[in-house]
DNA sequence: TTGAAAGCGATACCAA
DNA sequence: TTGGTATCGCTTTCAA
C-alpha cells in the first residue's frame, strides 16, 4: 500500500509520455497507439493509480454522480423498493457513477432545487413520483436532466420507467378469464392513495376495469387499507357484493393476507373455491402464504436498471429523451392460489 | 437564475475582501470581523452563491462524502431498514456530507477496498454486520473510517451503533413475568440466520435464555424461517412442547402472522389465552394485526442518526472512537396482544 | 484581522 | 499520434 497516492502525472512519467496522453488513454477521447497504451496501464498497475475523482469533476465539470431522491415515509414489504434501490447503485457504480441519497419527500421541492442547483448531481432519479409532482418542476427549473421512476399524469417528453399497469391488469384479468373466471374482483390499494395521486392505484383501477369491460364482464373494484385486517374486511365486503365470485385479483400485499384469512375461516377454499392472484408484489410474499400464491412480480431489479440506464442516456444527449419511455409489465409467477372456475359454478 | 455559477472570487470582489477572507469567513476557521463578514455575506446571497463541491475537495483533500454499504439482498417488512437509511442521508445531509450508496455484499470486501483505497469517501458506514464479517478487515486494511451498523463477535476498539438484545429481551420477559407469566416461549428467526452468524439472531437468543434463567424459568426458544406458514408451525411446535405456555415473545415479523393465525385455529383467543410481544420491529407491523400488537419498535431512525454521528466524530479525531459505542433498547408500544396471565392457568 | 499566491490533480485546447 | 499548458474554484501557508 502506498504511503501517498499516485498522480497523473507519476504514471505518465514512469511511461515516458506526457500527462495528456496519459489522460487521452484513460478517457479513450484522443487516439492513442496501443504501444504508449500499454506502457501507460502497465505504469498505472505498478502505481496502483486511480483517478482522483475530485480533480476530474473540477476540470470537467461534471460530478459523476446521480442523486436518488428518496421517499422518507413508507411502510409495507419494502422488497421491491430495496431490489430498486440496490440495482440502480449497481448501475451507476458499473457505469462510473456514483449513486448519492437525496431525502426528501413530495413537499421539498424547494430543497431538492437547491441542490439541483448547486450541480452536486449530473443527473437526478426521481422515485414514488405522484400524478401531479411539485418535485418535477423544482427539478426541470433547476435545469437538471432528471428521469422518473414512476410518471405523473401528464409525461409531455419526460424521461421515466414505470410499471406498465394496463398490461399487467389485462394480463391478470386474461389470465384468470382463461382459467374459466368470470366474476373477478378487484382489491386496490388504500383510499388515502388514491386521494393523493397514487400513481399505481389509479392506472391499476382503470386497466383491470377497461379489462373487465372489454369482455363483458362487471367490474368490482375496492379500496383497502395496508393492513391484514382491512384485507379481511374489505374480501368481505367483495362477497357480500358478489357471493358468486371465483376470483380475486389483488395488489395491496399486507391485506392480501387477510384476504386469504378471510377466505379460510368461511371455509372457502383456494383456489378450489375462489382463485387469488397477487400483483405488482415484491419477490418472497408469494412463498408467505398457504398455498404459495400465484403472483405478478414488481419488476424493481430492472426498473433500477432501465432507470439508471436512461438517466445516462440522457446526459449524453444532453437534451430532450434520447431513450423511450419504458414500461414493465410484471411476468406471472405460477403458485397454488389459481385454478379453473369450479364446474358446479360455472354457468 | 444565473447563466453561470459565481465563484469565491466574484464573492470577494463584489464584497471588496480577498477571496482568501472569503474562504476562511466560510469556514470560520480564522477569525473575521462582524462588518466583513456581513459584507461577504450579503454579496454571497446577491450572487447566490454556493461552494464548487470538486474544488472544495480537490483543495481540501476530502470529499464530504461518507458511504454507505448497502445490503443487495434481503425480503422483510424493511420497515426499519428504509427507516435507518432516510435517517443517515439526512443527517449527513444535514451535516454537509453526501451519503453514497455503495451496494455490496459480505462476499465483496474485495471490492470495498478498492473503492474505499481510492479516497471515494471520508467514511464508511456499515450495514447488516455479520459476527464474523471480512469486510471489517478489508475496511481497516483500506485504512478508511467507519462504523458499524450491528457488531461483530469482538469488536476491539471498532465504532459502532447497535440494538441492545441483552436489554430488549430482558425488558420483554420483565414486562411477561411482571403481568404474571412463568411460561413464555421465544420465536426467533431462521436456522439459517443463525448459521450466517447474524448477530441479532444469537444476542436475542442469548439474551432470552439469560433473562429467563435469571428468574428461575425455563427458556423454551425456537428458530423459524421467515414465512406465516413457518410461523404456525413453529407455533404448533411450542404448543406441543408446553401445551401450558402463556406467553410468546417473536421476533421474526413475517412469521408473526402465523403464529396469531395458528392460535386462532385452536380457539385460543389473544391476549386472553396467551400473549404475543412481538420485538425488533418495524413501524406498522404492530397494526396490521387483529387485535393490535403490543410490540417493541427497533429504532431504525435513531440507529441512521447515531451512525452518522458516530462517523462524523470518528473523522474529527482521526484515530481511536471517540464517542463510546452506541447500544439501543426498543421501546415497548402497548398494544392489545398482552395481558395477565388466566387466572384458570396460574400455579 | 486581512491579502497574495502556491498548490490540489485532473481536462481539454492549441501546437507540433 | 503526441506534448505543453492554461484552467477549473477552492484551501491554506506565508507575509503584512
Amino acid at each position: 500500500m502506498e504511503a501517498v497516492m499516485a498522480t497523473m502525472q507519476d504514471v505518465a512519467r514512469l511511461a515516458n509520455v506526457s500527462l495528456s496522453t496519459v489522460s487521452y488513454a484513460l478517457s479513450e477521447t484522443r487516439p492513442v497507439t496501443a504501444a504508449t497504451k500499454a506502457r501507460i496501464e502497465a505504469a498505472m498497475s505498478e502505481l496502483g493509480y486511480h483517478r482522483n475523482a475530485a480533480a476530474r469533476s473540477l476540470a470537467s465539470h461534471r460530478s459523476h454522480v446521480l442523486a436518488l431522491i428518496f421517499p422518507a415515509m413508507q411502510q409495507g414489504l419494502g422488497g421491491t423498493v430495496t431490489e430498486f434501490v440496490a440495482s440502480a447503485a449497481d448501475t451507476a457504480r458499473q457505469s462510473g457513477y456514483q449513486l448519492v441519497l437525496w431525502p426528501f419527500g413530495a413537499t421539498q421541492s424547494r430543497e431538492i432545487r437547491d441542490l439541483a442547483q448547486q450541480g452536486q448531481a449530473d443527473g437526478v432519479l426521481l422515485m414514488e413520483v405522484r400524478l401531479d409532482d411539485p418535485r418535477v418542476e423544482a427539478l426541470r427549473k433547476a435545469g437538471v436532466p432528471f428521469t422518473m421512476i414512476g410518471r405523473t399524469a401528464r409525461v409531455d417528453d419526460l424521461s421515466y420507467v414505470d410499471i406498465d399497469f394496463t398490461r399487467t391488469t389485462e394480463d391478470a384479468v386474461a389470465y384468470l378469464t382463461d382459467l374459466g373466471h368470470e366474476r373477478i374482483a378487484f382489491l386496490n390499494h388504500s383510499q388515502a392513495s388514491r386521494e393523493e395521486g397514487y400513481g399505481p392505484t389509479v392506472r391499476a383501477h382503470d386497466g383491470y376495469t377497461a379489462a373487465m369491460r372489454r369482455r363483458g364482464l362487471v367490474p368490482h373494484a375496492i379500496l383497502c387499507d395496508e393492513s391484514p385486517g382491512a384485507g379481511r374486511t374489505a374480501m368481505s365486503e367483495l362477497l357480500a357484493g358478489d357471493p358468486d365470485l371465483t376470483a380475486v385479483i389483488t395488489m395491496n400485499e399486507i391485506a392480501t393476507f387477510g384476504v386469504t384469512v378471510e377466505l379460510q375461516s368461511r371455509d372457502l377454499q383456494i383456489p378450489r373455491d375462489v382463485s387469488v392472484l397477487a400483483i405488482v408484489t415484491s419477490p418472497g410474499v408469494g412463498a408467505m402464504s398457504h398455498p404459495p400464491l400465484t403472483t405478478m412480480h414488481a419488476p424493481g431489479a430492472a426498473l433500477g436498471r432501465l432507470g439508471v440506464q436512461s438517466l445516462l442516456a440522457l446526459l449524453q444527449v444532453g437534451e430532450t429523451p434520447s431513450t423511450d419511455p419504458v414500461l414493465l409489465p410484471c411476468p406471472l409467477e405460477p403458485g397454488g392460489s389459481t385454478g379453473p372456475v369450479p364446474p358446479e359454478r360455472r354457468r
